[in-house]
DNA sequence: TATAATTTAGCAAAATATTTCAAATTAACC
DNA sequence: GGTTAATTTGAAATATTTTGCTAAATTATA
């Protein structure tokens, strides 16, 4: 059997059952659990299901059970959608750019919430076609594949004319001392510039990206009004990372 | 056996079983692998099945009309898409709007081409992902998303910098009388502001789409240079529309 | 904590790809 | 028809990818 004519099968059944097992996946198919196994990691790298202890859930169409049933990570990412759920009930212009957290935010948001969202990111658009009071913005510009995002000088002049109430700001590091930092120079600027129109800036974060640092930086944390995690705001891991202008959700 | 006529077979059968493995390929036809492999790398090259370690799958596009069985035959849209595909050999930059043609198109364009592609449409954008050397700049502003295409004043206005060398024109209706006709009045906007940045506008249509009227008119077919459709230039169904400034391929 | 299940990493065998080259075929031309 | 050039084909050698296995490390569970 063709290793592509597995991954098509194994995406098949994890779009029908959310959730599947290595196990009974490397029977099923009568191939061995390693190659399975790799398989998963392949197809994770590309994005399209989410590797968890012992098997794989669905990524995309994830539901709300197969989150809790499997996965650490999973209920990281509802925790703090959840919150800022919260905290976007009283904004009505949301600005959000690339990145898998904006993109789970996105997918969790309530089918009739009622706002207008402005984004650089092409998934994540397509991702609120189903929210039928979403007005959505795009921002134009060179089209990055890799991330499926524009950026570039076209795209930060299309922010001179938006005000957004808030900018969800996606990044890869958080530190003290080195601020915010992401992997890529071109999207730092866009970044920036995006902060600079909005009237708050809030990230979030799972713990596994606290104290990291990336290569290029955006922005001091002290520049950053909210913080959001999936743990407790008096939990000691945040301690490092309390300074006066930030709040912590 | 000829080389075409076992390209003719790989693909029907690619068609049937939607994935193939050279091995088995190289056996029923009685000639060796290699010309086999080498058979499916020239396919590959011009966008019409994939190539995969062990063998061969069909495009994404076969698949998903294999799984919703649409109506549209394969040879019909392979027959344009083919056309096009000489027609943009001489063109660097290239203008496409939104709708399904457009899409198989894209989808069809061989891997390697080198070429700049705008557009206001998400789906376009994604589906050439995986087409290294294609440059996509995105048109921004509002975004519909029952057509997931952007439009409106802001879109309009960023095309003022673009100078295409040939635009690809969506359409939904096509006869003598009314000219080019669609269904909705903002996108024939748009569709105008396009045609006049363009060095040369072409439109591509299967039979069921010649002589029908819409509601919103763009523009009228001597304002069109290029006609593309799967049949041959000197059909009888083409008469009533052969006008001096068009072209018919 | 102890036990079971799962993951990781490294390795060797098998399968498959690629490169190269010469023979065979076809096309083009006179 | 005969000759040359270009293309296509098959085969052999080499490189790469995939696969299944093992042992050790890690993680989950009772």
């Amino acid at each position: 059997m063709l290793k592509e004519e597995r991954q098509r099968q194994i995406l098949e059944k994890l779009n029908r059952d959310q959730q599947i097992s290595l196990v009974s996946l490397s029977q099923v198919m009568a191939v061995s659990y390693d190659s399975i196994r790799r398989d998963i990691i392949e197809l994770e790298d590309k994005g399209l299901l989410k590797k968890v202890h012992g098997g794989a859930v669905a990524n995309s169409y994830m539901s709300f059970k197969a989150a809790q049933g499997l996965g650490v990570s999973n209920q990281e990412v509802l925790q703090i959608t959840r919150k800022v759920q919260k905290l976007l009930e009283t904004k009505r212009i949301v600005l959000m750019d690339g990145g898998t957290t904006n993109f789970h935010i996105a997918e969790q948001l309530p089918k009739n919430v009622e706002m207008t969202v402005i984004t650089n990111s092409l998934p994540l658009a397509m991702m609120l076609n189903d929210h039928p009071k979403v007005e959505t913005i795009l921002l134009g510009g060179s089209y990055y594949k890799r991330y499926q995002i524009t950026m570039g000088s076209e795209t930060i002049k299309q922010l001179e004319f938006f005000k957004p109430d808030i900018y969800l700001m996606g990044f890869n590091g958080l530190h003290l001392n080195s601020g915010l930092t992401i992997r890529h120079y071109e999207e730092s600027l866009l970044k920036r510039a995006m902060m600079a129109i909005s009237k708050q800036v809030a990230v979030c974060a799972i713990p596994e990206k606290l104290n990291t640092i990336e290569n290029y930086k955006v922005c001091d944390l002290s520049d950053i009004d909210i913080l959001i995690t999936n743990l407790k705001p008096t939990d000691p891991t945040l301690d490092s990372l309390r300074i006066k202008s930030l709040e912590i959700l």
